[in-house]
DNA sequence: GTGCAGTAGTTCGCACCACGAACTGACCTG
DNA sequence: CAGGTCAGTTCGTGGTGCGAACTACTGCAC
């Protein structure tokens, strides 16, 4: 009780910082001049290159949904299939000397404006913040859609 | 220091939970056999009918991509465009009786299913979170994409 | 009251996204 | 070497999101 009118439940936090940040990763995709989906592809590959099949289960798409993708940004010159030398049938995606570049500039500026969110928070709270929401990610088992910036750790 | 490896910056977590919950809603969603997008324009409407244009801002979508999304929820049978008696330009969107039994059923499952991603959580745990995560949300001036579930309050 | 700027929504054309079903070709096991 | 499996692609369908151009109504200026 005597909870103020701006209190909120976990579920509600949740779903509508989703929002938020989609929002903020969209609108940083789309001065980068790709779509979101192209923006996630491109940070997934930053780690390393991925073949198709890992890529759908990485992403949660199904493998049609990646052949177009794939396709798109490679048309864009974004990214490269690479034969993969152990499998005639497998292909290996891989990001170009363009690709890489714009992914890393398109993953600092996200970081940058995701890092911004959270701006009332003390450093402490900050922290606080990062352990829970980890926890949650760890035991969901989110894929590494998206790298830890360095500098954070 | 001293971090183990699972450790994790805040900004990673917020764009990792994000696509985390954006997972879950689109597979709720698609469950009741409508997509994300019209999953969180029945959430939206949920609260009262809106007009269009005020639609727009809430959901951050353009004008001409909101007349589509209505145009196919009307389709469906979810919702209905009721001529504004005050203006006879504008146009108040609302559920339908079938949209709103729908939104229902849609909204409380999504709860549900949100509501199992913290399960590891303590309740004092997720209370702190939900604080942090909240002051994001008003702080950065989210809309009220989803309902406050009442019980949460 | 007439005229005109601004507003609410729609239309159109485009590119993208996501899916399932059906397919091709390489792998592998018996 | 034959049949099953696995990696990826193709094809068709429907949904998404945008900007530019358009229609029709509102409201203000005069």
């Amino acid at each position: 009780m005597a909870k103020i009118d701006d209190e909120i439940g976990v579920v509600g936090a949740l779903v509508r910082s989703a929002f938020l940040v989609n929002a903020v990763y969209a609108e940083s995709a789309r001065e980068y001049g790709i779509t979101p989906q192209q923006g996630q592809l491109l940070c997934v590959l930053m780690a390393k290159p991925y073949g198709m099949g890992e890529l759908g289960t990485t992403l949660g798409l199904a493998k049609s949904s990646l052949t177009g993708l794939v396709d798109r940004s490679e048309r864009n010159g974004l990214v490269r299939r690479e034969p993969d030398p152990q499998d005639m049938r497998a292909v290996r995606v891989a990001l170009t000397a363009d690709g890489s570049s714009l992914a890393e500039a398109f993953y600092v500026e996200t970081c940058r404006r995701v890092a911004e969110l959270p701006g009332s928070l003390s450093a402490e709270e900050s922290g606080v913040l990062a352990s829970l929401l980890g926890r949650i990610v760890l035991d969901n088992e989110v894929p590494m859609v998206f790298l830890e910036p360095p500098e954070s750790r």
